[in-house]
DNA sequence: ACACAAGCTGCAACCGATTGCAGACTCAAC
DNA sequence: GTTGAGTCTGCAATCGGTTGCAGCTTGTGT
């Protein structure tokens, strides 16, 4: 159907290897053939088959995304952010979902390593040892997730945490709640490190609420826990969790900000129009999607690219705390 | 470095035509040596090389998806419902976001109709001729859209709109505003249309307010009109613009539903975040992206698989009203 | 014992590109 | 008029598969 580039070639009046050649390396061939070549080209309307020259090149000019689910707002914007990335270096994105399932990881890695020149690992639940297995026979980036000796992403979640307490303690907070993601996240770990960190060095209290699943429900479910605390602010695990306090406090009567504080990480649409709009640390998703596509692609063309193994807190993403109307001065008690 | 046909040959001691064979056509090789080959297959852990065998067969196993935004809750429910059927299909998928931009269209699908079997083209900003123009060279499937000769998976937005106005009708409500998004959208005239029908035909009263853009703010500029029409009831062109209404609604201080109620369309993850929980039309999502991949794939089986052209009527997916918070009786006057 | 069909398997060509190598041509210098 | 260098172009092999065709086994009927 499409032409190839024996019909280019055949109508260019040259031989497949000098259309070829006029295409990749303009250089090598004269201008006037070349001048032919983009002719025949342009009247045929060709492209080259990428299939084709993956076989031969061993670049197939094709990545692989893997994440845990496109529904949430905080992987569709990360992939955004990939998708347009790798548009601009005219590399194609298959993109994978593991319905939130750790065990589909590996096995879709697998799969799509064959068809790819290497993948982007978006949040993944699998363990640091299935991770390592995996990037054993693929070229694997991890986006907000740190493994030891793996190339990744990811964001300064200690000084994110760092901006919350510090604007909380401005307004007064003195015992300051954490809701956590789910245990076995590495977010969860970090974040609560560091606003463990930060509450001890400016002088405030930190009473943990446990782990809940990273969603509105979960959200809903640790309101009642956070109120038991008696703490006067509240820093969830992300957005989608803070929305979901806010709305149990409500129905409990509880106002948001007079009484408690809410503080969200993430900043999704949603966010904004939450009522009241939501405090929170915007993490730059898509930047970490265009971060992700220019490392890969930089470890693919030299194969020593891999940057150090990192703890995970320099040259990591920053976030910025927006001040909506979820937090406000502490309570006079 | 991965395995190749060949290796499994040498490994199982017979031809590659076997080893091809053995897997694509079992029924054609003898028993015993289907086995010593699965066995090297399996030591080996060999895959095929989808893209060589595209090059023989035309067929590469590998479907596109073109979105206006991926970061649109909407695409991506349709998205993962798109990706999870396909995957049971073993076909891969290329995603491309065009950031609502009309013109990008028709480039991403001729870029990437080179590498796929086939594209969905999901909630298409082109006009019918470009759309056309493009089925001209490649299998493409519509989703949420209608174009005379094309296939398509299409809600029928008529019942939705006639589920919507019996509710507000049965509580009383006779002057009901409407909202409508872009004009140029497919789904704004068949909303619109199902819309003064149901109206007219329940004995009430429509009140159109004119077109907005498909988002938050467009719900937000269009508020103070819809309070202007008088109207005791109002239904948004999507969820999105609804939770818009909601906002300005609540920071002009008009309660909902006691003072006017709130219908959207769509049934995001958001509508039951928002405050008061939004009364919508839940339009099957994901189930739209799973048709759209049977059709493709359908299509590509039997060229003539073709649905014949639709008026958008009949057969069609269909919505169901979802009852929240912000819709209650009329109040009186 | 012989012919013939049926069932398997391998050879070789092919898909659409890329690339090392060698041949053809041009032109300048001797 | 040769020779040599330098440009450009084409031949042919290659990538990893698939498939038409021919050949080899085997088994059956007579």
């Amino acid at each position: 159907m499409a032409a190839t580039i024996r019909d280019v070639a055949r109508l260019a009046g040259v031989s497949p290897s000098t259309v070829s050649r006029a295409l990749s390396l303009p250089g090598m061939v004269n201008a006037a053939t070349r001048a032919r070549v983009a002719a025949a080209v342009e009247q045929l309307g060709y492209e080259p088959n990428r299939a084709a020259r993956g076989l031969i090149t061993g670049r197939t000019g094709t990545i692989g995304l893997v994440v845990p689910d496109l529904a949430n707002p905080f992987f569709a914007s990360v992939t955004k952010g990939i998708q347009a990335r790798a548009r601009h270096h005219d590399v194609a994105v298959f993109v994978a979902d593991t319905d939130e399932d750790p065990g589909a990881e590996a096995g879709l890695v697998r799969a799509l390593s064959k068809q790819v020149d290497g993948v982007v690992l978006c949040s993944p639940r699998a363990s640091d040892e299935e991770l390592a297995a995996i990037a054993q026979d693929t070229t694997v980036v991890l986006v907000n997730r740190s493994v030891e000796g793996m190339p990744g992403i990811n964001y300064d979640n200690e000084d994110g945490m760092r901006q919350a307490v510090a604007h909380l303690v401005a307004l007064g907070h003195r015992r300051i709640a954490w809701v956590g993601g789910p245990a076995s996240s590495w977010s969860t770990q970090h974040r609560g490190l560091g606003l463990r960190n930060a509450v001890e060095s400016l002088g405030a209290e930190l009473a943990p609420v446990g782990n809940f699943a990273p969603t509105y429900e979960g959200g809903r479910a640790a309101a009642d826990q956070v109120v038991a605390t008696g703490a006067s602010a509240v820093v969830a695990y992300n957005d989608l969790v803070a929305i979901g306090l806010l709305a149990r406090l409500h129905s409990r009567g509880i106002s948001v900000p007079a009484e408690l504080s809410v503080v969200g990480v993430d900043d999704i649409a949603m966010s904004r129009m939450a009522r009241p709009a939501l405090t929170t640390v915007r993490l730059p998703k898509q930047e970490a999607g265009r971060l992700a596509v220019e490392l890969l692609l930089a470890m693919l063309d030299d194969p020593d690219h891999g940057q150090p193994a990192r703890s995970g807190t320099h040259g990591d993403l920053h976030g910025e705390l927006i001040v909506r109307d979820s937090t406000g001065p502490a309570p006079q008690k």
